[in-house]
DNA sequence: GAGTGGTCTAGACCACCAT
DNA sequence: TGGTGGTCTAGACCACTCG
């Protein structure tokens, strides 16, 4: 028996060959975007699961620890299986680069300076890569480590995913678990490009920088489990005393 | 018959317990660094090497697949295993996040400047996490993309690795694949530090750019294969038309 | 066709956690 | 003590590459 349950519908599309494996973890993926589990919650074990989907338990193993890989999963002896969720340690830093120079990393505080509901900007719209007249949510925050104001960014929401947001005055520090559990968004992936600029009159005021400072800028693309664009960020950052830091491995 | 081979030399360290698939990974690289296979050839095949450990097929599999999820073997069906080179495409852009905006991302030629041995400085010292009065070699380089000057690198390679620099003249443009092939030293891990800074004079006059303008500042660590920390780098980058890109995933 | 890695399965047993 | 994931093994078969 070979193939048995997936081959099916995947040989009607013309895709040539996919292992049993790794049908296992997209149609796993697809039922977390459809959120039979949510964020927290435990799977069935890999006895259930592979009867459910008629393979092998290794086969569902396979799977689970290849979405294990992608932090989309995290398993645990004894325990169970659980979607992840961005609360914990691990993933809270998972996308917070700057650091402090000489110090341990620590999550910033934001101050909420304003969320307005605006025609898209032309370079927001080229980061999402659509065209059209599309609505998005604009959110001006502040960051704050050490008891300094040290990041300001502009944060863009489209509107189709942020619906619910329309009339919030307030938001949470940290905007990634929000979207996960607010709009069944996971932050899956994101791009940042990195470029160096001089502090202008508005960083300045906003940051307590001199104009003419060197400052980092970070435009980032968030993706979220299921592939869409669905935050579109600007950072300026002071460089004094903090830094972006990349590990590779 | 169980954990037959690896077990015993490392009870008596004091381990308590390592699966035998991450004794085989750490076995197979320890035989890597001490080059019983270089960088391109060919590894036995999967029965040929578990017979030699004295384990099954199945768990040389999964640390062969270990290593080459480390980007430290590469596998190609039908054809074999390979230690890694820093040579194929992939490899290249490892470890090169300096792009052009909006273009294709491509490989920098190099203009060496000077390569000195030189008493460490103090900075430096501090980046290779040791004490006391170690010699270094310091190049100076430029980048070119684009046909322009983007970035001016100063690197510090530590003399107990690099002996037979002494007397260099010349070097290779992509420097990760001569430390491979000349000294053994395969770039496996980098941190960087990054972070926004004025033009000083120097670096005006080095890459064009006008004093005062804003420039990246790139400080990056490099380890080998064994842990060890082989170079330290000081890359200042224009920004004006470039950007460091981090994908995360 | 011969040889390689890749997939899939099945089953025994171990380590860890909760109760 | 029962249930979970983790390890290890063995074997059949598939997909790919190359001479």
């Amino acid at each position: 028996m070979k193939n048995n349950r997936f081959d099916n519908k995947l040989s009607q599309t013309g895709v040539v060959f996919q292992p049993l494996y790794t049908q296992v973890e997209n149609h796993v993926k697809q039922l977390i975007v459809e959120q039979r589990w949510k964020p927290g919650e435990m799977l069935p074990n890999e006895f259930q699961l592979a009867e459910e989907l008629g393979v092998s338990q290794g086969t569902v193993r396979k799977a689970l620890n290849g979405l294990t890989s992608a932090k989309i999963l995290s398993r645990r002896q004894g325990v169970g299986t659980f979607v992840s969720e961005h609360t914990n340690q691990d993933s809270l830093y998972r996308y917070y680069p700057i650091i402090c120079d000489g110090k341990a990393p620590e999550l910033p505080k934001a101050e909420l300076l304003s969320l307005e509901l605006i025609k898209v900007p032309k370079n927001v719209l080229a980061a999402f890569g659509t065209e059209g007249n599309m609505k998005v949510f604009e959110v001006l925050r502040r960051r704050i480590l050490n008891n300094e104001f040290c990041i300001f960014e502009k944060i863009y929401l489209p509107h189709t995913y942020f619906k619910a947001l329309e009339g919030t005055q307030e938001l949470p520090h940290t905007l990634y678990h929000f979207y996960q559990t607010q709009f069944n968004l996971t932050v899956q992936a994101t791009t940042d490009r990195i470029k160096a600029d001089i502090a202008t009159a508005e960083d300045a005021r906003l940051l307590g920088v001199k104009k003419g400072d060197a400052l980092l800028e970070v435009q980032r693309i968030a993706h979220s489990l299921d592939g869409k664009a669905i935050e579109f960020r600007i950072s300026r950052c002071r460089s004094d005393n903090y830094h972006y830091l990349v590990e590779s491995t």
